[in-house]
RNA sequence: GGACAAUUAGCUCAGCUGGUUAGAGCGUUCGCUUCACACGCGAGAGGUCGUAGGUUCGAGUCCUACAUUGUCCA
């Protein structure tokens, strides 16, 4: 199907599939056209453009999130492509600790076998042999959307080179003392059986009971004391009530003891700024090893912690509960406190309660030893290169999120109790001390001892990710340094969503300034949220999620490319249906008419495709040369170009794709093409003929390569149908034209009054009914030279654009039975006989001189006001008098018009 | 409770640093098998720009408050 006596004919309708698989793998991929070099950085002097895939999770598959994403990537790339740049897109897959050890481990489970039966060695064989086999998915699926990244660079976070860098990396934050393992409270996930970030936890609103429970004093049990908690269950695990020292309703109380009612052990009231007086009855329990706050109350007054919550979510105390889940724990010890009277009220409670990420259940502060990187240090010189705009966020409001978690930032738990990930390289020997090095033997160095046990725990996944910016390119540790970082780093543009901004994006600004000394890239955009027609999210369980190979299938790729972009603007969510597709699908096969049309004119004009290609190569627009449609058309195409190359700079992607859909449907089509179809009617004059033809393929092609960063298989399908062209060349390596601000509203001018005059014609015709194959005669006063001379070149264009002949004069009678307009000054009227209703035409010019005057009044008010006239610029004032001035003589028209239908 | 965003035609959205009678797509109405395209062509209808104040000669555009919706953080 490459063969070029073929595709220079183009089948009648758009057939994106057949298009789309041949020039993915046939052509770019086989090619090799993506490919980036460092040696062209650093001896040829390129400059470098480099983006960074956000790793996908491998056990993920697409969703339109990942269209929008990835789409955006390759408009960037294949602009910095087609505008000189080296351009890189390094491409690659996170290992998505929890997720994959989930999924694997569910896979067993159907087998009847769990990791622990396995132990970790096989375990980790299991999880590489399901990495081998569907961890390919998410970039097969990705390679469909007709990406331009250098695949040969693709990279795994769980690769020896990039685990290199994350073993080097924690054994050099753990020496400069960033590093350090500690008993905290951290989030616990009872499902996956882990310490989560607090990142990894989501706030969700929820309706709870608040328990009010009475604890008798020890030394009165006549007397109590009343505290309200949402987790009665924990009560067990009570070392203290306190209080606010503030609050006289307690002050006779602190110091005393009280006992814990079930557990019946005696526990001090205490005083403690930290308890709110107005929530709930004032008076608060203290339960140092499930909530972080009574952690810190307990650690202030030397109280002890213990829990009575295991890793599974299940109780382990020594009163009757243990075994039981902590939320059926919860409903009996409501039901038991009731039976011993400790009981005095519940209150329903709404509340935010944290769930876990991936597993969607209620996280347990948990009291356990992990390990954590101190943030501060990292965080403020990452929050100085955003603030300084060393890197800039699109949309620029995001830096507030950015601003505010850097300014509270707490330190990371990047420990996880799993077996898939980065194992943390430390040690311990007998003694129980801890040894970190970047392998056993070093740590057997350092300890002096081969009897070292390793830490059981892995690195968060995102512990690799945050230096994604530095692996991609090859780091493995402190100071290493390579060519392709010395040529791409730091990159330039990140494209992700807004909801990883705390995962991510700070993290590897955090990473890149610590490691390498330079941000690691120069600017962030930020994707919209796609939800559904309703504004839901998109969702598997609402099943509101359109599979996207299943929309490509319907619509094709470049459709749905297109149809995304054009949706979705900068820093807002857009909401998707697959119908909007046929926005795209429309326009694809707009552009593929246009082209089979064009290639037809050529193919008439041109004897060879050959001698059309020689003169094509040849050619340059020529003022001289054109028509006015040409002049014109080339005016709108510079303004286009530069339009669109602003809009490109400004990172507005959506207002880019709108700007050349636009050009070439409305200015291209609508006026150009169906212009040149009357100049190209009946006997034309070859030379001018083929002027014409390649004025029409030069801008065709022009508008395809901006196109082509939105579309790319289409465009590069109809680029090698211009001329024979070969397989090695495509579109996408081609120069993107610039703008050239020679061409302007003098070349536009004379056919814009042509085409203002081509709508009047048609929407008089259209008001009064004139039937469709009716030829009728218009009647121009033309009311300058200029006007003269543009009417008259393009005459021959208004019997098929408007059904109608033109004749002009410069002074005529009125002609009765005749609907009358002005354009642009000039008079026009259109000779109906029978067709004409003089009421209707009476009503439509009082209906129009109604407008005008109202226009009139408005500008006479505002030209009447002193303080207009006195403060305002001097232009701004002279356009008002203009304005006003062609208003009048409009309106005098009209009113001349009106009293000879009215003779 | 705090921060940020949004509120413009039936629906989805453009309207940059304030200066024409506020635009587009979809939908809708009317007319067209016009020899590239009915996934199309042509012509219409449809909006007191969330509310209330304010700044200004002039506000959809700037400021304040409020309302509604959404997101993030506590």
């Amino acid at each position: 199907m490459s063969d070029h006596s073929t595709a220079q004919h183009l089948e009648k309708t758009y057939n994106p599939h057949e298009v789309e698989d041949r020039w993915r793998s046939a052509h770019w991929e086989a090619l090799g056209a993506f490919h980036a070099e460092s040696s062209r950085v650093r001896e040829d002097g390129r400059t470098p453009y480099t983006v960074l895939m956000p790793p996908p999770n491998v056990t993920g598959s697409l969703t339109l999130g990942h269209v929008l994403n990835h789409t955006l990537q390759d408009i960037f790339i294949r602009y910095a492509r087609m505008t000189g740049h080296e351009a890189l897109w390094l491409p690659g897959t996170d290992h998505a600790g929890i997720a994959t050890q989930t999924v694997v481990e569910r896979k067993l489970r159907n087998e009847g076998v769990t990791r622990h039966d396995l132990g970790r060695k096989d375990f980790l064989s299991k999880v590489w042999e399901w990495r081998d086999e569907y961890g390919g998915l998410i970039l097969k699926q990705l390679r469909k959307l007709g990406i331009s990244c250098d695949w040969r660079r693709n990279l795994f976070t769980m690769d020896e080179r990039a685990s290199e860098a994350v073993i080097n990396s924690f054994v050099a934050l753990y020496r400069e003392g960033l590093i350090y393992r500690g008993t905290r409270i951290i989030n616990w996930c009872p499902v996956s059986q882990t310490a989560l970030s607090d990142e990894e936890v989501i706030m969700k609103s929820r309706r709870d009971q608040l328990v009010y429970v009475s604890y008798p004093l020890a030394k009165d049990p006549s007397r109590s004391i009343t505290i309200a908690t949402v987790r009665p269950e924990t009560i067990l695990a009570d070392v203290a009530i306190a209080v606010n020292p503030n609050d006289p309703r307690y002050s006779d109380l602190i110091g005393e003891l009280v006992v814990v009612p079930v557990a019946g052990r005696h526990v001090p009231v205490i005083a403690d700024d930290y308890v709110d007086i107005e929530f709930g009855t004032g008076a608060l329990k203290i339960t140092p090893a499930h909530d972080p706050n009574d952690y810190e109350v307990a650690k202030r007054h030397n109280l002890p912690a213990f829990s009575v919550v295991g890793r599974d979510g299940r109780m382990t105390d020594e009163y009757g509960y243990a075994g039981m889940d902590r939320f059926e724990a919860r409903t009996k010890i409501i039901a038991d406190l009731e039976e011993l009277g400790h009981l005095v009220k519940v209150e329903e409670y709404e509340h935010n309660v944290g769930y876990s990420e991936r597993a969607d259940v209620v996280v347990e502060p948990y009291l356990s030893e992990q390990w954590f990187v101190k943030m501060k240090p990292l965080a403020e010189p990452a929050l100085k290169a955003v603030n300084d705009g060393e890197i800039r966020f699109h949309p620029e409001h995001w830096i507030n999120t950015y601003r505010h978690w850097m300014e509270n930032i707490q330190d990371w738990c990047i420990s996880r109790q799993l077996w898939w990930g980065h194992r943390i390289p430390a040690w311990y020997d007998e003694k129980g001390n801890v040894w970190v090095a970047s392998s056993y033997d070093e740590a057997c160095h350092l300890a002096g001892t081969d009897k070292l046990v390793q830490d059981e725990d892995v690195l968060d996944t995102w512990f690799s990710s945050w230096l994604w910016p530095l692996t991609t390119l090859g780091w493995t540790g402190l100071h290493s340094d390579n060519d392709d970082l010395k040529a791409f780093y730091p990159t330039n543009t990140l494209v992700t969503g807004p909801d990883i901004i705390f995962f991510w994006v700070a993290r590897m600004i955090m990473a890149g300034l610590h490691f390498r000394g330079d941000v690691p890239f120069r600017d962030v955009y930020f994707t919209s949220i796609i939800r559904d027609m309703k504004g839901r999210k998109l969702s598997k369980s609402l099943g509101n999620s359109p599979d996207p190979l299943k929309v490509i299938e319907t619509y094709g790729t470049d459709a749905l490319r297109f149809t995304i972009v054009y949706i979705a603007p900068l820093g807002q969510d857009v909401l998707f249906g697959e119908e909007k597709c046929e926005l795209g699908r429309n326009f694809a096969t707009k552009i593929w008419n246009a082209a089979r049309f064009v290639f037809m004119q050529r193919d008439r004009h041109f004897e060879t495709p050959e001698a059309f290609a020689e003169a094509y190569a040849a050619y340059v627009p020529d003022r001289g040369e054109l028509s006015d449609s040409g002049r014109w058309l080339m005016a709108r195409y510079q303004a286009m170009l530069e339009r669109y190359h602003n809009a490109m700079a400004q990172f507005k992607v959506n207002d880019l794709v709108k700007i050349a859909h636009e050009f070439f449907w409305g200015d291209y089509c609508d006026w150009f093409l169906e212009a040149l179809k009357s100049e190209l009617a009946g006997e034309v004059d070859p030379e001018q003929a083929k002027n014409s033809v390649c004025l029409a393929v030069k801008v065709l092609e022009g508008t395809l390569q901006t196109l082509h960063p939105v579309m790319p298989f289409i465009t590069d399908e109809i680029w090698h149908a211009i001329a024979p062209r070969g397989t090695d060349e495509s579109i996408a390596l081609t120069s993107m034209p610039k703008s050239d601000s020679s061409w302007g509203e003098a070349d536009a001018a004379p056919f814009d009054l042509v085409r203002n005059m081509v709508s009047e014609i048609r929407s008089l015709r259209s008001a009064f009914n004139v039937p469709h194959d009716l030829r009728a005669e218009a009647v121009v006063k033309v009311s300058s030279d200029a006007a003269e001379e543009a009417l008259s070149a393009s005459k021959a264009i208004f019997p098929a654009l408007t059904r109608c002949e033109v004749r002009l004069a410069r002074e005529i009678e009125r002609p009765d039975h005749a609907a009358g307009s002005v354009v642009d000054g000039n008079e026009l009227f259109i000779q109906l006989e029978g067709l004409i209703s003089f009421e209707k035409e009476q009503q439509r010019l009082q209906k129009e001189m109604s407008k005008v005057s109202g226009y009139i009044q408005s500008l006479e008010k505002k030209l009447s006001n002193q303080a207009f006239l006195a403060n305002a610029p001097a232009d701004v004032v002279g356009k008002e008098q203009e304005k006003l001035e062609e208003a009048r003589s409009l309106i005098g028209k009209l009113q001349e018009n009106l009293e000879v239908l009215s003779k």
